[in-house]
RNA sequence: GGCUGGGUGGCAGAGUGGCUAUGCACCGGAUUGCAAAUCCGCGUCACGUCGGUUCGACUCCGGCCCCAGCCUCCA
């Protein structure tokens, strides 16, 4: 039995979804104006855990990740580079699939643009206009009306009363209460727009989630994901919008990510201190920086380090180097599978499901050494499986160990050294043998010799 | 100031009212020409601090200290 924390309730609860076997979730994607940062690749590879894992259960799911391609920053960074709004989003659209697809992270269902559901958002903004939610101020805006809905802060623990006493005002705005948030934009010169009942205008930041959530997955569904700096304002303006158009229960389960950070401060775009996946992925591959994001449980903050990356590394080769040269057999190990099993089933407890990977790796070195064959295929298997569920190990672990490297050696140039210094080491003249693994080091290889020879791998 | 979450061995990071987390690093041994990889062994106060509950607490309760986050755009 599943059990997640649910931020709403601020505890673990068995998850039961709504139609049995089958599992509807939505996820909060990504506002593209720039490359994803390792935050963001937290968010992807977390809830691609969770949709792999839901589905290794045998739940059909629908997974819906949206894009917000309409927003305050998106107009300023468009018309900073001076291209056309459309074109820029769609480039950032390609990146982040490029970056998703590298961290191994599966397709979602369902991948909806705001712009593209301009018709549901301002249904749903007529929808709250009609039921007394929403107010029309004199700049043109539309807001909606906070004070209007029952339960208002209920998600992220917050009390209107305090809220309201340590609001900001800001100059312009035409709220008649701070707390109040804005439904429609009415468009300046030269903005984008959309036509609507309210004059030409764009959708305020949250009412989009609201509208394509309900549109592909119903007015009432399991799961709803985010990043944690998204329960406050974000998603606790979803429900207000939601529920109050829908008069029916929003979410029943609401995960949130912790933060990746850098020194112990939040990793974030204002505070300039991210780094891309892009340039991560120079130095370190997809899989190795989705082992370190699983590496720590996914609502702990993660730290950000080279060491931290250097750790996945390791972790992953000593794992490789026990699948390499084994056929993995037909059928797997029950007890290493139900231990992972339990441990992701205890609200996707990662690290603990990684640990379940090193013993069995372990298991599986003794059984190499002791000349099991039949009971390694079993293990191995076993590797290969788990690591499927979370999206590791799924390369060829000859690949894996001896890829990459391009620009350096190529694997005939590297075996011809190996074969020079074989026959050194066959007339004993190891001083030379020592220099060509030496040399052979400096450019990455390492020299791995054993009973039927030598085998090597990029380092 | 209000509200969250957290402080575990050299590092990373799980977890439990009494029993080995796990990985890396270190040290010793096996293996090796020497290494590497692998195996075996190795942390007897590792659990922020001060009290309390208990036969027994790192694990429960309370005070204190410290850290991070939200309350403003942010995954």
């Amino acid at each position: 039995m599943l059990r997640v924390f649910n931020s709403e309730s601020r505890r673990k609860e068995a998850f039961v979804p709504i139609e049995a076997g089958k599992v509807r979730m939505y996820v909060c994607g990504m506002t593209v104006y720039d490359y994803c940062h390792i935050g963001h690749a937290r968010v992807l590879v977390v809830f691609d855990v969770l949709y792999r894992y839901l589905r290794h259960k045998g739940f059909e799911v629908t997974y819906v990740r949206n894009i917000t391609d309409i927003d305050d920053k998106i107009i300023r960074r468009a018309e900073e580079q001076g291209v056309a709004m459309r074109g820029l989003t769609d480039r950032f659209i390609d990146a982040m699939h490029e970056d998703a697809a590298r961290l191994g992270v599966l397709e979602p269902t369902l991948e909806p643009r705001a712009t593209d559901s301009m018709e549901a958002i301002i249904a749903m903004i007529r929808e709250l206009e009609e039921r007394g939610y929403a107010y029309r101020a004199e700049n043109g805006d539309v807001y909606y009306d906070v004070s209007r809905f029952e339960g208002y802060g209920r998600l992220s623990g917050k009390n209107p009363e305090d809220l309201r006493a340590g609001a900001r005002v800001e100059v312009g705005e035409a709220k008649d209460d701070p707390l109040d948030f804005v439904l429609w934009k009415a468009a300046k010169p030269g903005e984008p727009s959309w036509d609507s009942p309210w004059g030409p205008g764009r959708p305020g930041w949250h009412i989009e989630c609201s509208a394509m959530s309900t549109t592909t997955l119903g007015n009432r569904f399991d799961i709803h994901g985010g990043g944690q700096d998204l329960q406050f304002p974000h998603h606790e303006n979803e429900i207000a919008q939601s529920e109050a158009a829908t008069c029916e229960h929003y979410v029943n389960y609401w995960m949130h990510n912790g933060f990746v950070r850098v020194n112990e401060e939040k990793m974030s775009k204002s505070l300039g201190n991210f780094f891309t996946v892009r340039d991560v992925l120079e130095a370190y591959s997809g899989e190795e920086i989705r082992w370190f994001i699983l590496s720590s449980h996914y609502r702990s903050p993660l730290n950000y380090s080279d060491a931290q990356l250097d750790a996945a590394r390791a972790a992953l080769h000593r794992l490789y180097n026990a699948l390499e040269g084994v056929e993995p057999g037909e059928t797997a190990d029950a007890g290493f599978a139900e231990r992972f099993e339990a441990a992701m089933d205890d609200d996707l407890n990662t690290p603990e499901a990684l640990a379940v990977l090193f013993e069995c790796a372990s298991e599986l070195n003794r059984a190499r050494e002791q000349g099991d064959d039949a009971r390694a295929g079993e293990l191995a298997r076993t590797l290969v499986d788990l690591g499927g569920v979370v999206g590791v190990l799924q390369s060829d672990p000859a690949d894996y160990l001896r890829g990459g490297g391009a620009g350096e050696l190529d694997a005939d140039a590297i075996e011809a050294l190996i074969e020079q210094r074989n026959r050194a080491r066959a007339e004993r003249d190891f001083a030379e043998a020592d220099r060509i693994r030496d040399a052979l080091a400096d450019q990455g290889v390492q020299l791995l010799d054993g009973p039927e020879g030598t085998r090597w791998q990029r380092t």
